[in-house]
DNA sequence: ATCTTCCATCGCAATTCACCGATCAACTGG
DNA sequence: CCAGTTGATCGGTGAATTGCGATGGAAGAT
């Protein structure tokens, strides 16, 4: 993961609702939500929430399963895991510099 | 730290040219790091450095020392490290539901 | 076949972002 | 005091983002 892919990852995070959206997926039962959920929760217009689905979507972040007439959506747990680890190796990058000497490329 | 605030910072990381002078930043000796020191490492105008120094200053990611002539930036372990637990906190929030239990509002 | 529900997508307006050059305050050196 | 350097900030431009209502197509129901 570079520099960049984390970037985007991070813009698409950089949003409280793509935030709220994200944490509506967490609590709805294993492939329990759909779109209609979302909008339901969000005081916003289907359309821009479908936007910011979109967002997510492309981000990686979420997943979308066709299923009949409704779609659902949910989360890439191993998407937001492999995030942390990223994440987690920014952070570790930008310790004080005696820390890290073998975490170089990780 | 609440939704909002995660966001905004999420945002401030949003952008690979500031992932850059994050890094910049953290590769100089303590408090060696001035603004003409990260422009020169960018191919950027020093206005445009200077605004996304901005950024980050806003969101709290890295401090401003002015020292005569020249300012020195420095990162601010403590924030990174305070965002770290708050993505962390975050991403276990997203977890599978069974797993989260007592991590309500860390 | 028709009607309804769901929702991605298409304009469209308003706002924000990224970038730049120019300017200006503040400090240093002569 | 005058010149030089540093770097924040202002003004402007073009692109992207955020929000909306409207459209349209696909699947299920009648």
């Amino acid at each position: 993961m570079h520099d960049d892919d984390i970037a985007n990852t991070m813009r698409a995070l950089g949003h409280p609702v793509r935030l709220e959206i994200l944490r509506i997926l967490a609590t709805q039962q294993q492939g329990q939500c759909c779109c209609a959920d979302v909008t339901d929760s969000l005081t916003l217009a289907q359309s821009t929430v479908s936007q910011h689905i979109k967002v997510l979507l492309d981000a990686g972040l979420i997943e979308r399963k066709p299923h009949g007439t409704r779609n659902r959506y949910c989360l890439r747990h191993d998407r937001l895991a492999e995030l942390g680890s990223a994440f987690g190796g920014l952070l570790k990058g930008l310790a004080p510099v005696a820390a890290n000497k073998e975490t170089e490329q990780a």
